[in-house]
DNA sequence: GATGACTCGGGAAGTTTTCCTGTTTACCTG
DNA sequence: CAGGTAAACAGGAAAACTTCCCGAGTCATC
């Protein structure tokens, strides 16, 4: 277990925000602390460069909040965020990824996770996400925002196509050409090209990649 | 243009060397400059979040190195990269990816990058890797350097793209559509279009979801 | 100054996509 | 059982995109 640093606690009263980074990246780690040892009510009380270590590390540092990465070597960050949880039930943790993916950030949230941030949200931004979550907020990253309630509306898209519809979008969303799929349901190329264009109009798409990040996003495909 | 800070320089002697950093990440940048000026030798004379910036900066702001992200909004580092040696063609750029991958590596290098850095480097090795570049070398992350050799050997196709031709792959293949991409690299629709027929012929797919499987299967996404 | 590698984009032909349309089948429902 | 409705299927025409071929411009290099 590599423990990357344990800084000991100045008391001061009141008794500041502790917080736990977790990042593979060392550069990034110094980056965070950076920002949040400017706000006199955060202090960076423990870092961890790996899921595990995390796990481990909570048992000894008890901390208000954990930042944490999510694409990390070893057990990603989405096993580590479970094993957290499991073991420590009221732990707050936010996430901080790279990905600006309202599917992912919604796998994480649905997890337990209190919050989802993106790299590309300014400093301040991410030091008011932490003093949110303390308040028992779910801070999301902006440009996720109107993404994740997408998301989780009643009628998504797919939801509205016809059977046969369905039926072409998830071989599109494999990565099928019409050719191969109007073969294989005994349609006409032109038949295919039709569906593939309605689908395409229904989901808002416009291209055959698009649509397959559509699938991804939605859980229809991997 | 957003300059993020312009750092004033406390003359010395020896003189320092002077470091623009290029991230679009905020808390990146922070990293980096929190262990770059922990060595004396060392400064970071400036910062921009984009490669228009730093293009346009360096022309007020003339550094011995810049260290820039490959993957920022806007036209993309590589052509950045571009850019910026086709108008100081003595500039030493490092460049500082999370990819680790030695196609990219690669093709960055051939572009005239002095320097090959990525994320999971420890700090100490970055540091290193500043001065090297200064002393003339050409440092490569550790873990690419048996990659990038053996690369030479055998001729994967996309090592035979042209380098603007692999441009234009890596923004295919994250999904971008021909529009996206000639705005992004100010090219005519056709130019890119041709482009795209050129990397599928030599690439041999014909479709841009065989494209984007040709790139996951080859570590260049993902 | 000639050569070759690279970049950029126009022209023309071919293919695919889109939008509109109509026919057919199946299935409710009063 | 007639009549409405939803779905499946596919053709035609116009628009969009792709492909292939070509030439021009730049730049380093011999």
């Amino acid at each position: 277990m590599q423990l990357a640093a344990i800084i000991p606690t100045a008391m001061t009263l009141p008794r500041k925000t502790t917080i736990m980074l977790v990042d593979d990246h060392a550069v990034v780690r110094a980056g965070y602390k950076r920002y949040i040892e400017l706000d006199p009510g955060l202090q960076v009380a423990a870092e961890a460069a790996s899921g595990e270590d995390a796990y481990a590390l909570l048992d000894h540092v008890p901390v208000d909040v954990v930042i944490m990465d999510l694409s990390m070597p070893g057990q990603g960050g989405f096993e580590s965020l479970r094993r957290i949880l499991s073991r420590y039930p009221a732990q707050r943790v936010l996430i901080f990824s790279m990905h600006e993916n309202a599917s992912i950030a919604n796998q994480a949230l649905r997890l337990g996770a209190c919050g989802y941030l993106t790299k590309s949200m300014a400093p301040d931004e991410i030091i008011d996400a932490i003093h949110q979550a303390m308040r028992g907020g779910r801070p999301v990253a902006p440009a996720l925002r109107a993404d994740l309630d997408e998301l989780t509306a009643p009628n998504l898209p797919h939801n509205e196509l016809l059977p046969r519809e369905f039926e072409v979008l998830m071989m599109l969303a494999n990565g099928e050409n019409i050719e191969s799929i109007s073969a294989r349901l005994h349609l006409s190329p032109k038949t295919a090209s039709n569906y593939q264009a309605n689908i395409r109009k229904k989901l808002g798409v416009s291209s055959s990649i698009e649509l397959q990040r559509y699938a991804k996003n939605h859980g229809l495909i991997q």
